[in-house]
DNA sequence: ACTGTTATTGAGTGATCACTCAAGTTATAA
DNA sequence: TTATAACTTGAGTGATCACTCAATAACAGT
C-alpha cells in the first residue's frame, strides 16, 4: 500500500563495498558514500542508519564473498591441499591484475588496522570475521588430514592460523608496487610452506 | 641573535610517532596531535610545515627505529639466520604483551594500507620504506649465503620478499585479540619456514 | 479520483576539520 | 639598555564532517 524502494539494498551494498574497501572507513565520506550509491543522505540513513551501520554490513558482505571465493578454489581440487596452494598463488596472481579490484588488500585486516584504535566496534567485527575464516581453514585442513593429506602430527588449528598469516601477507605485499612476476613468486614461495606438512608419495 | 626553541623536535617527533602509530593518518586530529607533543598550533606549522610533513617525519622516524631494532638481533648472532629466526620470534613475542607499544601492527603496513587510495605521497613513502628494509634483509640473506650458512641455490632477494612477508604477517595477526601462546607459536612456525632454506650439517 | 502509506529529496544543523596570523614573549647582539 | 630576531600563542578562518527533517513524490487499495 505504498511506494516502492527505488534501489536495490544489495546493488547498494556492493558499491558500498567497492568504495570501502579502497578508500577505508575514515578516508570515506558521506559525501562520496552519496556520490558512489546514487542515493541522497536521507535515503541512505532511512536504509543502513549511519555510515558506521553501512559500513558494517559492507564489511560482512565483503567476507561473505571472500569466503565464497576460498571455496570456489577448495570445492572443485581433488587434494585440499593442492586446492589451498592453489588459492595461495590465486591470490597473488590477482593482486598483479592492475585496477582489478577496488583494492589488492584485503578489507577485513585494512579494517582492523584502521579502527583497532579508533573504532572498536568494527575492530571487534573483524577479528570475529577473522577467527571465523581461520575456524573455515581449519576444518578444511581436518578434514585433509583424515584423508592422509597431511602428517598425523598436524596441529590444524596452528597450520590454520599460519595459512591466515600466509593470505594476509600475501594480500598486504600485494598493495605495494611490486612486479607481477615478483608477485607471483612470493605466491609460489608461500605455497610451497604447506609441503612441509604433507604426506610424501 | 634570537629566542631557542622551547620544544625537542627529537622529542616531539617520538610523541608523533607515538600519536600516528595508535591512531593513523585519518584517525589523528590536529587537536590530538597539539594535545600529544604539547604544542599549539603554530609552533607545529612553524616546526613541520603541514600535517602531511609532521607524519611523513613522525613515519621515517618510525622506520629509523624499527631498523636498529633488527640490528639488535643480527648483530650479537653468530649465525644470521639464527638472527632472523630470533627476531621473528621476538616481535611475536612483543605482540604478546599488552599495551607495550602504541600498537602491535608495524606502521609502514598501517600507512601503507590506510593511504594507498586516500594519499599517494604516503603510500609512495611507505613503498620506498620496505623497499629499503628488504634490501637490508637481502644484504643479510647474501651474507648467510657468502657464510654457507644458506643452499647455494637460494634466490636471496626472492627469501628477502618472503621473509619480509612473514614480518608483516606476524605484526598483522598481533593486531588479532590472539592469546599469548597463540601468536608465540605463530612465531616459531614462521621462523620454522627459515630452516628449508638452511644448510643441513 | 481520492486517501493513506512509505520513499526520496536536499537544504540546513552544529561540530569538527586542517590551518593562519597578528599580537605577545623571550632570547641574543650591539 | 635597547633593538631586533626567533619563537609561542590561541582566537579565528572557511571548508567539510556526519547527520536531520519538513516537504514532496510515487505507489497501493478503495
Amino acid at each position: 500500500m505504498a511506494r516502492h524502494a527505488r534501489y536495490d539494498r544489495q546493488t547498494a551494498l556492493a558499491k558500498a563495498v567497492a568504495l570501502f574497501w579502497e578508500r577505508g572507513y575514515h578516508g570515506s565520506s558521506m559525501k562520496q558514500i552519496e556520490q558512489a550509491l546514487d542515493m541522497r543522505p536521507g535515503s541512505i540513513y532511512a536504509t543502513f542508519g549511519s555510515k558506521d551501520g553501512l559500513f558494517s554490513e559492507a564489511l560482512a558482505a565483503y567476507a561473505e564473498q571472500g569466503s565464497q571465493e576460498l571455496k570456489t578454489y577448495l570445492e572443485p581440487a581433488e587434494s585440499i591441499i593442492d586446492g589451498l596452494e592453489a588459492y595461495l598463488r590465486g591470490i597473488a596472481q590477482t593482486g598483479t591484475q592492475t585496477q582489478a579490484k577496488p583494492s589488492r588488500a584485503c578489507m577485513i585486516v585494512k579494517t582492523l588496522l584502521e579502527s583497532s584504535n579508533t573504532h572498536p566496534a568494527l575492530a571487534e567485527q573483524a577479528n570475529r570475521i577473522l577467527a571465523n575464516i581461520q575456524q573455515a581453514l581449519c576444518e578444511a585442513l581436518e578434514t585433509a588430514k583424515a584423508r592422509g593429506e597431511l602428517l598425523a602430527s598436524t596441529d590444524c588449528h596452528r597450520l590454520a592460523r599460519l595459512l591466515q598469516a600466509q593470505i594476509v601477507a600475501i594480500r598486504s605485499m600485494a598493495e605495494r608496487d611490486l612486479a607481477p612476476d615478483e608477485l607471483s613468486d612470493l605466491g609460489a614461495d608461500v605455497a610451497s610452506i604447506l609441503e612441509s606438512y604433507r604426506v610424501r608419495h
